[in-house]
DNA sequence: CTGAAAGCGCTAACAA
DNA sequence: TTGTTAGCGCTTTCAG
């Protein structure tokens, strides 16, 4: 195995066989140490931030590096740090385009610090239970929770688990779990207030998941703003937070002729099919018979079609700030868990009457 | 900070603070191998497929393995193998939902396969060709190249790279590389003869970005068909593959009077804003006045709101495709350059007057 | 501050 | 078939 192994002897037009094959061998940090004419281990603190080494030898080291075109193997590296430079994303609505907004964010962020994004995107039905302990194999720094499906079962994984977890827009009452949310509940309520203070009397909620904490908080939310503003409780409908589920809610809760007259929908997505059913099947005006007002700001939200008035979570924010939970706790020994709650933004579009600003 | 910061000295319900905490030691091939009375070796064997090992004798690592919970750490494994069971996704357009779809198929086929995703997002404007040794250094089994900006700088690179790369929903004329697409030609070619044949007379066609090998391919095809029907070439106007470029391109298409009877966009997300555009802003009817096909079938394109004529890429076995040519890749010292080419499908809809099927 | 030596967890020759 | 011995590429005590 030491000559150049399964090719042609004679192939034309590849002098060196190892150099042009997927064969070439990587440069190591003792290539570089040799060619600086020092230790492997000058090698290793030229690369480790706050190690002792002097000023000259750490250049020598680089410039040597350079020349070589060296960088460190993060998965040698991380068998022995027990870090491995990346962090799992555990999510499974990317038919939400709020998602692959944030997962683009994270990309940037995580890229920002050095790290990468290891992407666990099971199946609907998988169970995230078992994702965990397959994030775990690869030695992550750290695992993002962004499924609605975070149960119990979950969460003691995530504490026994042998890195830190963060829950990314969601969060889970008594799980232990660190948490970034958007204030969910203020913000529902304030819709609901300003709903009631347009003069809407008839309002109604659809909600996402069941299970989920956005929608179970925004719901308190709301119904919490409209019986402040002397309204009763909102009829309510389930959406499961699709599009599709959307489109059915807005069916649901028109049928029997009980329009509502104003729609706070737990997501903009749902949102987008509540305003499509309203429309072009019911044929409803949207705003003139049914405000609605969804939740994210997806950029389909600014589409002409939708206009829809909604409220803006801060994604970047939201996603610099589970970031760096992450890595607090990655460098306490014993950290405790963190809710981080963010105020959302209303963006008032054309989809619902509300009083000015 | 040696004693554990930040936590109450006598907390209740963890007992020992160095079990409790994230250190829990992870178990080894060795701890297997003690347990079960064998050599690490025989456990390396049992867990790899294919390796010279008695039934019995697998039976009791596995068995020994189960017990303690072992799995082996695959960056451990990639260390000697090279394979760290990991394949990395190029993607800079997760704001075209095509691409969320498509990321979520990856990670389904490749789970199915016992691999993992890693995700390089670049922000617009990073330069793809630093993202490819990025992803060498985490010694991936491959990778997957799902952006527009392809550059022959990008496939130097490739083709010296480490590790297998296939394109993905693009091509490179001359770059060497794999790569797997819809018969973006093919499909055009069909729209441009329907529409023709429908009575269109004002074809015009709206490109996503002008080095896109889907765009360009989409265009030949397009002009070709309307040769064959005995029309000229269309107007065209670039949209550079977003939302607002679609919107800005049937503007630019319509100004002067001079509107188009039949638009065929290069993607459906461009194809939605023309179709705003031309109902909101312009009061056109579609497909009264224009007709509209995109390309891609986004979930977006079935929504009643736009309800889009389109052409449907094959998603899936684009996906498993891509990953089968890595595999090959992988297998094979010398590897050739292979490109597959699958047929689109025309998916009906209401924002186009074809004629019957 | 620097180098030598040991070892992270695993696999791949090599003998037995 | 199985165990023993190296060693992947790196970091980290430990001497100096």
């Amino acid at each position: 195995m030491e000559q150049a192994s399964g090719d042609d002897p004679a192939e034309p037009g590849r002098s060196r066989p190892s150099e042009g094959g997927r064969r070439a061998r990587r440069v190591t940090s003792i290539d570089v140490a040799r060619r600086a004419g020092v230790s492997a281990s000058a090698v290793s603190r030229a690369f480790t931030e706050g190690a002792y080494i002097s000023r000259e030898l750490k250049a020598r080291v680089m410039a040597a590096a350079r020349e070589l075109d060296y960088e460190p193997n993060p998965l040698a590296r991380g068998l022995i740090t027990r870090r491995s430079g990346m962090v799992a994303l555990l999510m499974d609505e990317l038919s939400n385009p709020f998602y692959p907004e944030a997962l683009q964010a994270f990309g940037s962020e995580l890229h920002r610090r050095g790290k990468r994004v290891m992407l666990f995107a099971p199946a609907p039905g998988e169970p995230l239970e078992d994702v965990l302990p397959q994030a775990l194999r690869y030695s992550v720094d750290g695992i993002v929770v962004a499924s609605a499906h975070v149960t119990s079962a979950l969460a003691e994984a995530a504490r026994k688990a042998a890195a830190p977890v963060v829950l990314f827009n969601r969060m889970l009452e008594h799980g232990g779990l660190s948490a970034v949310t958007c204030d969910n509940h203020a913000a529902a309520e304030l819709v609901a207030r300003l709903l009631a203070e347009a003069g809407h009397r008839r309002p109604a909620f659809v909600a996402g998941l069941e299970t989920a904490s956005t929608s179970i908080h925004r719901e308190r939310g709301f119904a919490a703003g409209l019986h402040q503003a002397g309204l009763g409780a909102p009829r309510r409908v389930s959406g499961g937070y699709t599009y599709q589920g959307g489109y059915a809610a807005a069916l649901e809760l028109c049928r029997g002729g009980e329009t509502p007259d104003a729609i706070f929908v737990a997501n903009d997505i749902m949102a987008l099919g509540v305003v499509d059913a309203l429309r072009r099947e019911l044929g409803l005006d949207v705003p003139g018979d049914v405000s609605v007002v969804g939740f994210d700001d997806i950029p389909a939200a600014s589409w002409p079609s939708y206009d829809l008035t909604t409220m803006r979570q801060p994604l970047r924010a939201m996603v610099s700030e589970t970031v760096q939970l992450l890595e607090d706790q990655l460098e306490s020994a014993y950290p405790k868990a963190t809710t981080v709650t963010l105020p959302g933004r209303l963006i008032r579009r054309g989809s619902a009457r509300l009083p000015p600003a």
